[in-house]
RNA sequence: GGCGGGUUGCCCGAGUGGUCAAAGGGAGCAGACUGUAAAUCUGUCGCGAGAGCUACGGAGGUUCGAACCCUCCACCCGCCA
C-alpha cells in the first residue's frame, strides 16, 4: 500500500494502474458529495479506470463525518480490495485519517452528542476546562485550557462512559509502505498558487455558490476550512477584491501544507521521494520491491 | 504660498519623558492534537550564547534619561489660496 502525503497529482493513479490496484482516498474533504473543484477531485477521465473508494460518501451537513466512520469504511474498502486480490493504494493528505488506518487506532465508543455539545460550546473556555477538571483533574491537565473542541470531546467521553480512558492500544491491521512528496518552500508556494488559479478557472466560485444556494450555511462552509471557508467569505462580500482573496487563500493553503509536513514528518516510516528527480519512477520501484515484484 | 495632520520593527498599527526592543493584529518560523483534522489549539517572532549592540523618516539640540520635548531638513496627506 502506498500513501501520498502531499499533493494529489495522478501518482496514485499511475501506481494503481501499474500494480493492478485500487485507490482508497484518505482525504477528509473529498469524502463529501458536491465538493469537487475545491477539493481537487479527479474526474472520471483522470481516474483512468482505476476504482476509487471513499470519495462522495457523505453529505455536507451539521453532523460531521467522524474519524471513526472513516476508519470503518476504509477498513471495509481495503478488505474488499484485498479479497479480490488487488492492491489497495491509500492516497491523500489527511494525516489523521492515514494514521488511524496505518497504526490501527481503536476508538472509545462515545458517539457525538450534538445536543450536549451545543451546551458545552456556549461555555467560556475557562468554564469548560473547569468542567473537565471537576470530572478528572489530571486528565484536564493534559489539555490546553483554550482548546475548546478537544475539551468538549474529553467531557463527552467521560460523560458517556464514566471515565477518561488511559492509553488505548493500537491494533495495526496491515503492513504499509508509506511514500511522501515534499517540495522546497518556494516551489510549494508556486504549485499552490498555480493550482488555485486553475481551480478558479474551473469554476470553483460557482461551485461554492451552488452549495450555499442549496442550503449549506456559512458556518458549515467555514468549518470546511480552506477553499470553502474563503470562498464563502468572498461570496458574502468579505473581500474588497479578488486579489486579496487569492492571496489570503493561497497563504492559508500554504500554511496548511506546512502543518501537514509537520504531521507527516513525525511519521517515522515514511519514505520521502526526491521530487527533484523522477519520483514517479522511484515510487514505482519502491512499490514493486514492497509488493515483492521484481 | 498659508494652516493643520502624519512618517514606528517584514506589513498594518498602539504608544506622547524613565517600568519600551516598543501593546495588538497580519505575515514568517516552530509545534500540539486517538470520533469535526482543509478542523481546533499553542509557542516564537530586531541582532547576539552573553555582556551588549542596533532600532521608532534624517541631522542637530534640551534632559541624569527621548519613539515621546525643541530646531532645521525630507517625503506623504487634508483644508485654505
Amino acid at each position: 500500500m502506498g500513501t501520498n502525503a502531499s499533493g494529489k497529482s495522478s501518482l496514485g493513479v499511475t501506481l494503481a494502474k501499474a500494480f493492478d490496484g485500487e485507490i482508497v482516498s484518505a482525504d477528509s474533504r473529498q469524502i463529501y458529495r458536491g465538493l469537487d473543484i475545491g477539493t481537487g477531485k479527479l474526474t472520471p477521465d483522470e481516474m483512468a479506470g482505476v476504482p476509487h473508494h471513499l470519495i462522495d460518501v457523505a453529505d455536507v451537513s451539521e453532523q460531521f463525518f467522524s474519524l471513526a466512520e472513516y476508519q470503518e469504511m476504509a477498513y471495509r474498502a481495503i478488505d474488499d480490495i484485498v479479497a479480490r486480490h488487488r492492491a489497495p493504494f491509500m492516497v491523500g493528505g489527511t494525516g489523521l485519517y492515514v494514521r488511524a488506518i496505518v497504526e490501527g487506532y481503536r476508538f472509545e465508543t462515545a458517539p457525538p452528542d450534538y445536543e450536549r455539545r451545543r451546551q458545552l460550546e456556549a461555555m467560556e473556555p475557562a468554564e469548560l476546562w473547569a468542567t473537565l477538571a471537576a470530572y478528572d483533574a489530571p486528565v484536564a491537565g493534559r489539555f490546553d485550557p483554550r482548546n475548546k473542541r478537544r475539551i468538549i470531546r474529553a467531557i463527552e467521553i467521560i460523560e458517556h462512559r464514566g471515565s477518561y480512558p488511559g492509553q488505548i492500544r493500537n491494533e495495526p491491521r496491515f503492513e504499509f509502505l508509506q511514500l511522501g512528496l515534499t517540495w522546497p518552500p518556494e516551489v510549494l508556494r508556486k504549485r499552490i498558487e498555480d493550482r488555485l488559479a486553475r481551480r478558479l478557472d474551473e469554476g470553483m466560485v460557482d461551485e461554492a455558490r451552488r452549495l450555499m444556494d442549496r442550503g449549506v450555511t456559512p458556518e458549515i462552509m467555514d468549518s470546511l476550512g480552506l477553499e470553502y471557508r474563503y470562498l464563502a467569505k468572498l461570496i458574502l462580500g468579505g473581500y474588497p477584491d479578488r486579489n486579496e482573496f487569492f492571496e489570503d487563500l493561497s497563504r492559508a493553503i500554504y500554511r496548511f501544507s506546512r502543518r501537514q509536513m509537520s504531521w507527516f514528518s513525525k511519521q517515522g516510516a515514511i519514505v520521502w521521494l526526491d521530487t527533484s528527480g523522477d519520483y514517479v519512477a522511484e515510487a514505482t520501484e519502491r512499490v514493486a520491491a514492497f509488493l515483492g515484484y521484481r
